[in-house]
DNA sequence: ACAAAAGTGTTCTGACTACACCCATGG
DNA sequence: CCATGGGTGTAGTCAGAACACTTTTGT
């Protein structure tokens, strides 16, 4: 007797959903001085891939991108950014999904939509990884926060999808202070420089970087951090959100 | 009797391709110091459209949209560049569709085909205008260049789409010389600042443009031009393919 | 000679870099 | 009082903006 997988629970009728197309969510997080992608795990196997699922026919794109994040990994709420749409013909691996769908009692119905060929919209979001927990539903067995810098071979493209969101934010870095989604309400300028290194793989000045942000205008200034360490503490900031949305409307750049 | 259009000309049988999906390319010249779009008339019809089609169920999308645009408009071998999706499900004006399908003697399949929901992965493309002459095919009249400042409305969302890949080169041309594409082998100075200047929707200054675009190292200069005009006769510069191309790899902007 | 446009030079400003200096805090 | 890290100042450099000056060429 094979597993029992219920494909159904989140697809009411595959008939309602616009046939060979998908959409995939790239969602990145930062903690520990690191970025992280969420990734849910197939059930029962050790096929991690993004977050993904289908467009019904009556759904705008954008819409269907938000929903799915949501049903399959709890997020809510997040602005989701289209990157790129991911079309080759061999992009997803069928010998590994033949493989898993095999695995499970399957009907032939949702064994034929499975195995067309898919057309993927990649979309991207971010988010600070303390402000939620990521649960899986039923298509996932685990939803975790795997580290960029180390990822395993992921299903299909997804590795690549991936490798397209990380060379867009470090261009988007550089125009839009990324860290109002990725950081916590208030943290220290330390943090946030910290942040900026690890997207733009590179060390970065100290002063420079503080003045710099501060003459943007887009921080609040709060009471200082007390840390316990043997030194000056530092203090707190948060993104002004009006400050900031004008500055985005400028189209300004800064660290160029 | 209904006239005839034939829509199987270019479509073998439309089994063969993905349904609700479609290509879109927005397609720019550049001639009398202005923007031009190509864009093919539906037959018999005052309705202009990009040129768009379906892709094959055994081809990458990105190859899709190279063929297509080859079979709409006879354009051939241009860089082509995925600009975005678009997936609203209002995105098509299902009136304006049915009044033009109703006044054509349309097999019942391809009318149903042509009502479909579709989401469109637009391309764009920038190309010199006398190198080649447009060719209407069997779905369009006419196949012309309209100017991107006073285009018409056009159907579906496809107004949209081509000021989504307006904004798009107005950013991209501070990363790479977009002129290699859009103007003759050999051009003057005054010529590739004109079209910055169309393109950026600003003057520049004369002098700093010159010297800004020499020391990137990227051009080669030629004899000078005799205009016949009253005064000096400027050089002529073309595109050093080589340079060019360790200039975009530098990924260094210029034109801040 | 003059007009018009090409080509080049000059000055000023402002941003970025590198680095130094002082301040706060806890051991 | 010193080690540690936060916060700020300064000098040098470089790129861009504005604009002036010179050169070429046909009338």
């Amino acid at each position: 007797m094979k597993a029992k997988l219920n494909f159904e629970h989140f697809r009411p009728d595959l008939e309602d959903y616009l046939p060979s197309l998908s959409v995939d969510c790239v969602v990145f997080g930062y903690k520990n001085e690191a970025l992280y992608v969420l990734l849910p795990r197939w059930t029962g196997s050790q096929y991690w891939s993004l977050p993904g699922g289908f467009i019904y026919k009556d759904e705008d794109l954008d819409n269907a991108a938000a929903r799915i994040l949501k049903d399959r990994t709890g997020l809510d709420n997040l602005f989701l950014k289209q990157l790129h749409t991911f079309g080759r013909t061999q992009r997803r691996n069928v010998k590994e999904l033949s493989k898993y769908l095999d695995y499970f009692d399957i009907n032939t119905t949702t064994q034929k939509w499975s195995r067309q060929r898919f057309i993927s919209v990649a979309y991207l979001a971010m988010v600070n990884p303390d402000t939620f927990v990521p649960i899986s539903d039923s298509l996932s067995d685990a939803c975790e926060w795997l580290p960029l810098s180390e990822l395993p071979q992921l299903v299909f493209d997804h590795n690549e999808i991936i490798a397209k969101a990380k060379e867009y934010i470090k261009i988007q870095i550089k125009y839009e202070p990324i860290g109002i989604s990725l950081l916590p309400d208030k943290f220290t300028m330390k943090s946030l420089q910290k942040l900026y290194e690890v997207v733009l793989e590179r060390k970065l000045d100290r002063g420079n970087f503080q003045k710099k942000v501060l003459k943007l205008g887009v921080l609040n200034k709060h009471e200082k951090l007390i840390t316990g360490g043997a030194y000056r503490s530092p203090y707190l900031y948060s993104f002004n959100k009006e400050k900031y949305q004008e500055f985005l409307k400028s189209g300004i750049g800064f660290l160029h």
